[in-house]
RNA sequence: GUGGGUGUAGCUCAGCAGGUUAGAGCGUCAGGUUGUGGCCCUGAAGGCCGAGGGUUCGAGUCCCUUCACUCACCCCA
């Protein structure tokens, strides 16, 4: 009787999967050094007040998914569930505002939210994230933008669409949110019991309701674009011109808002093609241009951008992508008697000492077991001493691909290693 | 939080309407050469049949409870 397993939500990455994982993280950091994004870690914990003000008390994430417990010192921690607000406290912490602007940051790093799991969605998972702070150009979202599609590019997915939307900013929000409160006003007794819900305390995410009752009437619901300031408009269409001139597709979709309440202007989202339910999105983001002074700071623009590790190879998996091989020779060497042994225990080392991997048999078992461990971790060569070769001062080189094998002085082995 | 599905060997699963020592494939280990892997053959180890209670002469199989996993809803990554 096993007594623990991996607590709800969370799982062992393990060494078969774990290809999978260098790959996406070996490609992030091509991507971002490419960009000229630099990595930065921030605490697992933080203060709760934290994400509850950049995140918004009224959202899902803060109202019943977030690990919150009080530590000894009686303040109130909580486990990160996104990557962005810990972003905006370091740059704010550590004067970043004095670098040259934009300052470009990506991190790598868990993320956690008591919810249900299902197919891709855990209780704690991987996100990789970055935020360009302190830049207002449109420009900037479309390089965030750009910068996500090159990285499933490079990963390989196909058949991803990118969803846009411009959700506006503190001056002309109001005025829409007035407008589409005025459009639900007649209908509320046909919409869902949540939205019925939302519509007094987070009326824009009366857009994203998937019942299928509500779908119809936010379809037909105003348009925060056509409702946006000037500043807001010319932004959006400075994004969608220069997302042309990257050559990228994107579909404006007046009905994406996003679950977290510090975005302004920009919101999109990149899905995998049949895209529903749980895994309906890979990665999302948008421009946050009130966050930074809403945690004390001036008043800072910024863009970001974050994706599911899980999700990303739930689809790469879907997708039959195959990860590049990592080649790893390795010499096996066998042996049989204690003299031999402690032969074999020599070489190993030198071979190592030479900057190559080499394995020692383990244990004391018979020859045959040997090679079926050497087979077993794909050495490429195996090195076989008995009774024979010591006598002779000479090592068995064995070629384990296609089984030809011949006796050499140790010294031409590890030539020919090197070779 | 709310629904549906599933819990039998390390993994994938059989186990028919309750009946003696619970099975297969894969994997692991060992043997088939005195010192040689992959293919093949043989054998072994490995299960209080998720847990607790009940019905029964008898429960992996039926009933109840519970736990876990899983898929979905909400929302997100």
């Amino acid at each position: 009787m096993i007594l623990y397993q991996a607590p709800r939500g969370t799982y062992d990455i393990l060494p078969a999967d774990q290809e999978y994982w260098q790959f996406v993280k070996s490609s992030i950091i091509d991507i971002c050094r490419f960009y000229g994004y630099q990595k930065i870690d921030t605490p697992v914990f933080e203060n709760a007040g934290l994400f509850v003000r950049s995140i918004g008390e009224e959202t899902d994430i803060v109202e019943k998914e977030m690990y919150t417990f009080e530590d000894r010192g009686g303040e109130m921690m909580t486990l990160r569930p996104e990557g962005t607000a810990s972003i905006c406290r370091a740059y704010l912490e550590h004067g970043m505002h004095n670098l040259t602007q934009p300052v470009k940051l990506y991190y790598i790093t868990q993320i956690f939210r008591y919810e249900r799991p299902q197919a891709g969605r855990f209780r704690q998972h991987w996100q990789f994230g970055f935020e360009a702070i302190g830049d207002a150009d449109p420009a900037l979202d479309a390089e965030v933008i750009d910068m996500a599609w090159s990285l499933y590019s490079k990963l390989g997915l196909r058949d991803l669409v990118l969803k846009l939307n411009s959700i506006g900013c503190r001056n002309c929000r109001p005025q829409y949110l007035k407008t589409l409160r005025e459009y639900y006003t007649d209908k509320i007794d046909r919409l869902c019991p949540d939205c019925k819900r939302r519509a007094e305390r987070n009326t824009l995410r009366l857009l994203d309701c998937k019942n299928e009752a509500c779908i119809p009437i936010a379809e037909q619901a105003p348009k925060s674009f056509d409702c946006l300031c000037t500043e807001c408009s010319d932004h959006f269409d400075s994004l969608k011109k220069y997302l042309s001139i990257l050559g990228l597709n994107f579909d404006v979709d007046h009905r994406l808002v996003r679950g977290l309440d510090y975005y302004t202007k920009t919101v999109f989202e990149i899905q995998p093609p049949g895209a529903k339910g749980a895994q309906s999105t890979i990665g999302g983001g948008g421009r946050y241009d009130d966050l930074i002074e809403e945690l004390g700071g001036k008043a800072v623009s910024a863009v970001g951008f974050a994706t599911g590790f899980e999700r990303t190879i739930l689809n790469l998996k879907s997708q039959d992508i195959t990860i590049p091989a990592v080649a790893n020779p390795s010499t096996f060497v066998a042996f049989l008697g204690q003299r031999a042994k402690d032969k074999a225990v020599e070489y190993v080392t030198q071979i190592r000492r030479e900057g190559m991997s080499a394995i020692l048999a383990s244990g004391n078992r018979s020859l045959k077991a040997q090679m079926r461990q050497a087979n077993a971790l794909s050495a490429n060569n195996t090195i076989i001493i008995g009774e024979d070769e010591l006598k002779d001062g000479v090592v068995m080189l064995r070629d384990m691909s296609g089984g030809e094998q011949q006796r050499l002085a140790f010294e031409e082995v590890l030539n020919r290693l090197r070779g």
